[in-house]
DNA sequence: AACTATAAATACCGATCGGTATCTACAGGA
DNA sequence: TCCTGTAGATACCGATCGGTATTTATAGTT
C-alpha cells in the first residue's frame, strides 16, 4: 500500500473527530507512527492533508449512497434506497467521528474557505440528486405532478442531516431511524401516485 | 456595564464562529481591546469563558423560543409558535455564527466533554419540550391519540437542526422556510384532531 | 492625605504550533 | 560495484499557544 494512502487512512478519522484546527501535526505523526518529514514528503501542507482526508471520508460515508442511487431503477425505489442506506449510516460513521458533511459544514465556514467550499459542493450535489429523482418520478408518472422537487429535496436533506447530528450528540441512532421511518411511511407515500 | 459581560458579548460570537480550539486568547484580546490580565481577572480559564459564551449564545438564540413556548396556550399554537420563531432564526443567528447547538454539538464531542455535555442537555431539553407539547395535546383532545410523542419530537427537531445547518452552509434561509412550511402545512395538520 | 483593595496592564513562562533544511539509509540501474 | 534518486528521519526555525507572576493605576475609605 502507498504511504500517502496509509497516512490518509490513519488521519482522516482524526480530522473528522477533532476538526481542522483541532488536529495537530503531532496528532498526525502519533497516529501514523511516521515523522513530519514523511508527512510533508507526501502532502504539501496541513490543508492539503485535510482536504484529501475529507475526500476519503466522503468516499467512505457518502459516495456509496450516490452509487447506490445511480444503480437503482425507479424514483420511489431510489428514495427508499436512500432511507435504507441511512438506517445503517450511524454504525457506518460513528467510529470515524460522524457525518463528514456535518463536520466540515459547521467547522470550516469562518476558518478554511477551501474546505468549506468542498462541503458546499457536496451538499449541493446531494440536493440536486434529490431534485433529479423527483423530477424523473414526475416525468415517469411515479410521483404526483404537484410535488415541488426543490422543496421536497430540502426537507429530506434537512431530515437526513438533522437526524445525523442528533444521533451523534446523543449516541442514539433512533433519531435517524425515526426520521427514515417518517420519510418511508408518510413522506414518500404522500407524493407517490395512486 | 460589567466587564465580564462586556467580554462575553464580544467573545461569544467568535467562539460560535470559530469553535473552541479555533478561538485563541489573542482573538479574545483583539476583539475586546483588553489584555490577557483583564481576561484572566474575569474568567478562570479559556474553558470557563467558552462555557459562559455558550450560555450567552443560547440565551440569545434558543431561550427566547423556550419562553415563547411556555407563554403560548394550546399545543397546536405552541407548535406553530416554534415554526414561526424558526422562520426568522437564520436572521437572528447568522451574524453570530449560526445555531450554537449545532456548533457545540459537532465541535466538542471529542475535545471538550464539559461543553459537549451542555450541548447534550440543551438538545434533551428541546426534545422533552416537544414531547410534552404532544402529550398535553393528546390529553387535551387537540392532537390525535395515535401520535407517538417521542417520534414526532425527534423528527421535528431533526428538521429544525438540519435545515439550520443547510441554511448556514449555503447562506440560504429557504432551507429553514421550506422545513417550517412542511411542519405547518403537512406535519401539524396530520396529527391535529378534526 | 495616606492607606487599601482590586482591576487591568505588562512581562514572562514552557510547550506546542506548522513548516523547512539537512541528513541518512536504501533500492534500482548501469 | 559504484552512482543516483528519493523516502523518510532528524534537527531546527520563528511564531503562537494557554497561563501566570508581578507591576501599575485608580477608586473608595477613613
Amino acid at each position: 500500500m502507498n504511504t500517502s494512502e496509509f497516512i490518509l487512512e490513519k488521519v482522516a478519522p482524526i480530522f473528522n473527530k477533532q476538526g481542522y484546527v483541532g488536529t495537530s501535526l503531532s496528532d498526525i505523526t502519533n497516529a501514523t507512527g511516521l515523522t513530519k518529514g514523511a508527512i510533508y514528503c507526501n502532502f504539501s501542507n496541513k490543508e492539503d492533508l485535510a482536504l484529501k482526508s475529507f475526500q476519503l471520508n466522503i468516499n467512505l460515508a457518502i459516495k456509496p449512497l450516490f452509487r447506490l442511487i445511480t444503480n437503482t431503477e425507479g424514483s420511489i425505489n431510489k428514495l427508499q434506497a436512500i432511507t435504507h442506506y441511512q438506517r445503517s449510516y450511524y454504525d457506518l460513521v460513528k467510529d470515524r467521528g460522524g457525518c463528514p458533511l456535518l463536520r466540515v459544514g459547521v467547522d470550516t465556514k469562518f476558518i478554511n474557505p477551501l474546505l468549506f467550499e468542498e462541503a458546499q459542493k457536496l451538499s449541493q450535489r446531494f440536493t440536486n440528486g434529490l431534485i433529479n429523482i423527483i423530477q424523473e418520478g414526475i416525468a415517469n408518472n411515479e410521483i404526483k405532478e404537484d410535488t415541488e422537487p426543490a422543496e421536497f429535496a430540502k426537507v429530506v436533506l434537512s431530515l437526513i442531516e438533522g437526524s445525523s447530528l442528533l444521533a451523534f450528540i446523543h449516541d442514539d441512532q433512533t433519531y435517524i431511524i425515526n426520521a427514515m421511518d417518517y420519510i418511508d411511511n408518510t413522506f414518500i407515500q404522500s407524493i407517490k401516485k395512486q
